[in-house]
DNA sequence: CTGAAAGCGCTTACAG
DNA sequence: CTGAAAGCGCTTACAG
C-alpha cells in the first residue's frame, strides 16, 4: 500500500529544470551568441574549427532552439495548423495523417486542431493558430459557412472539402459530383429505384454529391428515385427498410460514406433483405470499414493522399510565396470500387 | 478558361498584414504598454475607465495578443502536446478527441502529433513540442521502450497505454488484464478451444491482455489454447481459420481489437464458419465498427472518456504543481458488452 | 570570420 | 492607479 500510494509532488528543480539557451552555449564554446546561431542555422560565416566546437557543445549538452523565441524573432514557426472536425472520421483522420507526412517531409511541423464540429470552437482554434503564429493553415470541412473573418492575418489558407469565401484561399477536394455520377449511372443499370442517403448535416460535398445524383438520374424519367435524410434514428432508417423490403421490388441506395453505408448493410441483415440480391448498395470513401462489412462494400473511393499532398504542396508555395499556376479550385478524380454489394 | 487558370500570388501587402501589437493599442488608447497588459490579463490595478478604453480598442481592432511572445515571456504557453501513434485507430482517435475537450474546457489548447508509429518522429516531435514549450505532453501507445533521453527538461508528462521508464511521468490506462480475464472466462463457459489473436507489433495493452488469457485459460487444464500473431496476411489468417473449421468443433476467438475481430468475422462469412454457432468472437474496444458489424461483436468497452478526463487532470495537476494523492498507475476498469458473436 | 546591439511582442517587479 | 525599463531566447543588419 505504501508504495502504491506513493504521494507524487511535481520536483521543483530550477537548477536542472533550467533549460540550455543560445547564451550558454555561447559561453561555453567562448564566442558571441551570433555566431552560435549562424552555426544552428548554417547561416552566414564562421570557421570550420568554430563550427566543430560549437556543434559538438550542442551535442554534448543536447541543447536544442527554443523555437518560440525563434518563431517570435522572425516571425515565421515552420508549423502549420491543421483544423479538423472530427478526427475520429476515418475519411478526415487518414487526410490529416497523410498531410502531416506530406508537410513533415518538407521541413513543416503539424499542429491538429479538432473542432467536434464546434463552430465556436473553430473560431477559437482559428485564434490560437494564428497567435501561435503557424505559416498557414488547412481547414478541413465543417460549416458551410466560414467567416473569413475570424482570420485577421492574411494567413496562406487551404480549403478541403469546403468552399472558401475567401480570395485568398485555395479549395481542393474530391470530385464528388463526378463520384455521384458514377455511382448513380452504375445502380441506374441495375434498378429501377434509388435512394440517395445523405447525412442531416449539410457542408459542401454531400451537397455535391446530390447534384450529381439529382443530374444523373434526370436523365432517366423511369427511375423512381428520393432522398432520405439520415439523423442517426435507427427506426427511422428501419422502417424505411422495412417499406423498401415490402415493395418485393430491387431497389438501390447511394450512401453518402461508408459509415452509413455500414449501417444500412446491418439493418439490411436484421431486416432480412438480401444484398445485393434485393438491396444494392454503393457507399462513398473506400474507408477501411468497407473492406471488412460483408459483403464488402462497393463504393466511390476517395484519394486522400492526393489530397493530401495537393494541400500541402500548395499550401508551401502559398507560405514562400511561389506563384501558383492554375485553378483555384483542384478537384481531385474519384474511382468507382466494385465489391459484394452490388 | 481566362477565369479558372487564375494565377494566384500570394499578396504581400505589408500593411495590411500587420498585425496589431499591444503597442499599438496602447499608443491608439492614450496608456502604456503595461497597463494594456493588465486589462488584458486583469493583473494588477488599473481604473474602470482605463479598462473599459482599453477593452474597446481591442474589440473595435480585432486585437489578439501574440501567444508566442507570451509564452517567451512567462515561460508557460497553456498548450499541451499529445503524441499519438496512429490518429487514424479508432481507440486513439477517440481518446485525442475527448483529451481535447477536457483540457480545452480547462482553459488549455491542445497540439496532436501523429507519429504515425515511427519512432523517429517522436524523437522529433518530443522535442517540437518541448520547443514549442508545451506544458506537458500526453503520450499515447507507441512503442515498448520510451527513451525519456528525448526528453530534457523536466515537463509532466502523462503516458497512456504505454509503461513510463521516467519516475517523473504517470500512467493511466485500461485494465487490459482483466479484460482479457472477462473475455476469456465468458469463452471458456461456451468452447473448449480458445485462441488468443494479437497483433505483430507488440505493445504494451496486448501484452497484459495475453497475461490475462494464460492466467485464466491456466485455471481450466481442458482447454485447448493458442495463440496466433496477425501480421496483416490474409491468407495466414485464411488457413487459420480453415483448420479450425475442419475439425468440426466449436472454438472461440478473443481478438485484441475490434478491428482484428472485424476482419476475422469477414474471413468467417467468406469461409462459411456460422458465427457464433460453431465461433465465438469477442473483440476489445467497442469501437464504432462493433455495433457495425454483422453479427455485432460482443466486446470488452474501454472507457475512452475516464481515461481521457484522467489522463487531461493529472497533467493539469502536474502542470500547475498540485500534489497528486493516489496511485501512480491508474488502471481504468472495462466491461464485457455481449452482443451478436458470442 | 566575428561580436555588440537592436528588436520580435509580451509581462512584471520597481518606483512613483 | 500607472509608466519606464528590463528581459524571455533568439536572429540579423551593421561594423569591424
Amino acid at each position: 500500500m505504501s508504495k502504491r500510494l506513493l504521494k507524487i509532488t511535481w520536483k521543483v528543480d530550477d537548477k536542472l529544470n533550467h533549460k540550455l539557451s543560445i547564451k550558454k552555449i555561447a559561453q561555453l564554446t567562448g564566442v558571441s551568441t551570433a555566431t552560435v546561431s549562424r552555426v544552428i542555422n548554417d547561416n552566414g560565416r564562421f570557421s570550420e574549427e568554430t563550427r566543430k566546437r560549437v556543434q559538438s557543445a550542442i551535442e554534448k549538452y543536447g541543447y536544442e532552439p527554443n523555437r518560440v523565441a525563434k518563431s517570435l524573432r522572425v516571425n515565421k514557426s515552420n508549423t502549420v495548423g491543421i483544423i479538423v472536425p472530427d478526427i475520429t472520421n476515418s475519411f478526415f483522420s487518414s487526410t490529416v495523417q497523410q498531410i502531416e507526412v506530406y508537410l513533415f517531409d518538407h521541413g513543416y511541423s503539424t499542429i491538429i486542431c479538432n473542432t467536434a464540429h464546434n463552430q465556436e470552437k473553430e473560431s477559437k482554434y482559428l485564434k490560437v493558430l494564428e497567435s501561435e503564429m503557424v505559416d498557414g493553415i488547412i481547414i478541413i470541412s465543417g460549416a458551410l459557412d466560414f467567416k473569413s473573418t475570424d482570420l485577421h492575418s492574411k494567413l496562406p489558407l487551404i480549403c478541403i472539402d469546403r468552399n472558401p469565401k475567401d480570395d485568398n484561399a485555395l479549395f481542393v477536394g474530391s470530385d464528388h459530383y463526378a463520384g455521384a455520377v458514377l455511382a448513380t449511372e452504375y445502380l441506374v443499370k441495375e434498378v429501377q429505384d434509388i435512394t440517395i442517403v445523405l447525412p442531416d448535416r449539410k457542408s459542401v460535398s454531400p451537397l455535391e454529391r446530390l447534384r450529381g445524383f439529382s443530374d444523373t438520374v434526370k436523365k432517366y424519367p423511369a427511375i423512381k428515385t428520393a432522398i432520405f435524410l439520415d439523423d442517426g434514428n435507427e427506426e427511422r432508417l428501419q422502417r424505411f427498410l422495412v417499406q423498401k423490403k415490402s415493395t418485393n421490388n430491387i431497389f438501390g441506395i447511394f450512401a453518402n460514406s461508408d459509415n452509413l453505408a455500414a449501417k444500412i448493410l446491418l439493418q439490411a441483415h436484421l431486416l432480412g433483405i438480401n444484398v445485393p440480391k434485393q438491396m444494392k448498395l454503393i457507399g462513398f470513401d473506400d474507408a477501411p470499414i468497407a473492406q471488412i462489412c460483408y459483403p464488402q462494400l462497393t463504393t466511390i473511393r476517395q484519394n486522400e493522399k492526393e489530397i493530401a499532398e495537393l494541400a500541402g504542396e500548395k499550401l508551401i508555395k502559398l507560405i514562400t510565396r511561389i506563384p501558383i499556376q492554375g485553378k483555384k479550385s483542384i478537384r481531385v478524380p474519384v474511382k468507382l470500387i466494385i465489391r459484394g454489394t452490388t
